[in-house]
DNA sequence: TCAAAAGTGTTAATAGTACACCCATGA
DNA sequence: TCATGGGTGTACTATTAACACTTTTGA
């Protein structure tokens, strides 16, 4: 394979590639981004987004779990690719082709972990500070993109713990479209996804009353979508 | 820079990369895909989807237009980038990553070219042959993509003539999405999104009695998005 | 006892779908 | 004169949006 490569590479020009991560997550009603302080290269001290070189024989999917485990500490999180970013003048050090990654991540899970990196920082996706090159860019297209997927499917999910309740639901929805909905009508929706299934278990810490816990159902949720054809 | 370079990114592999193009166009009633048939290397023979290597120095959405203009004669084509594969293993002879884009061309502009390679074909989309690595699996993700974005925006009608007839936009719609539409309420629709506008002119060639012609309309487009918001 | 979040139905408006006949023309 | 595709309106259905009060309970 080699030698074969060698006659029909030959004068081929390679590529540095990096895979870039947008790691969403949900807290305090509202989406937050983190980034990364770099503390080394020529944007040191600049706020970025998670990234690290793609390695020989790794599937460019696992680089980017690799990188938001090394980051988040979390693996198994939910990551889908957006795009990928290759113009010739891009970073201006040398060529480096980004592939842009967004992850949905339960905040609980990160808080849970020990020994986070001191030099990472979530930030409220309105306040998330410019930066270089075409990090806003990237962030732009991963929220659209993010928001298409929500819609299509419940992997907003991801971004809240696996018992949940109503409101909690709802404020996601809501700082996702950044749009606010009604109650009610929120309430009918969620009753016709009937595979976010209500619990008999109630959450007590956020109201005085308590409010109903519910959960996703995978079982529930393949049956909803053999009868949505 | 190269020497800054070269401590920066001491011991980082470097990649070779494809742009893929999936190029669409509208016949027949039918939706079809163009393929190459492989004159070299280990895939001699095998209908494979339009590709090349990025060159050093080549923006990467440049590289598919080239690519694209090498196997079509046109530049000026509508142009998306779907996705990046990269998986370790996709290409048996070499790690190669394959960025994946796809085109929409208006059938009639192709024809009129000169001098075109003598080893590719239009597939109508349902009879794609079976193809290696992950061709197939690239060709159904431009599809999804395509679809999802000409109901967004409209774009499908690249692959009409700068003058067409409501059937056509008809049949064009009915193909992209696979279902047939109802006369009446189509022509509604259309009169809804009224940056299709009807011109004086007739096209007799379809039928006896004479069809009126649309066109897109810019201006009117930009005024019907402000509108929407 | 009261503040704070939970829970709960009905009506109006809009958007989408179903459906069938006459028209103009060239062959 | 007739076969072919062009052109047109109305009624029904489904979906979405608007809207306000009562309940529970811990502090």
């Amino acid at each position: 394979m080699e030698q074969k490569a060698q006659i029909l590479f030959k004068d081929i020009p390679k590529f540095y590639i990096v895979d870039c991560c947008v790691v969403f997550s949900f807290f305090n009603d509202k989406l937050h981004v983190l980034l990364v302080k770099q503390d080394h290269g020529p944007s040191i001290g600049m706020w970025v987004l998670p990234y690290g070189f793609v390695l020989e024989n790794e599937d460019m999917d696992n680089s980017a779990r690799r990188i938001l485990a090394a980051k988040t500490g979390l693996v198994d999180t939910y990551l889908e690719q957006v795009r990928c970013y290759g113009d010739a003048n891009r970073y201006p050090y040398a060529r480096v082709i980004a592939v842009m990654y967004y992850a949905l991540i339960n905040i609980d899970d990160f808080d849970k972990q020990q020994n986070k990196p001191d030099n990472i920082k979530w930030f409220p996706l309105a306040e998330v500070p410019q930066m270089k090159y075409d990090l806003n860019e990237m962030i732009h297209a991963a929220v659209t993109r993010m928001r298409y997927r929500t819609m299509e499917k419940p992997v907003g999910l991801n971004m809240l713990p696996p018992l949940f309740t109503m409101r909690q639901l709802r404020k996601l929805v809501e700082a996702i479209n950044d749009k606010p909905r009604d109650k009610r009508n929120f309430v009918k929706l969620v009753e016709e996804a009937y595979y976010i299934e209500k619990t008999n278990l109630i959450d007590k810490k956020n109201s005085k009353r308590g409010a109903a816990l519910y959960r996703f159902n995978q079982k529930l949720y393949e049956q909803y979508l053999k009868e949505k054809l």
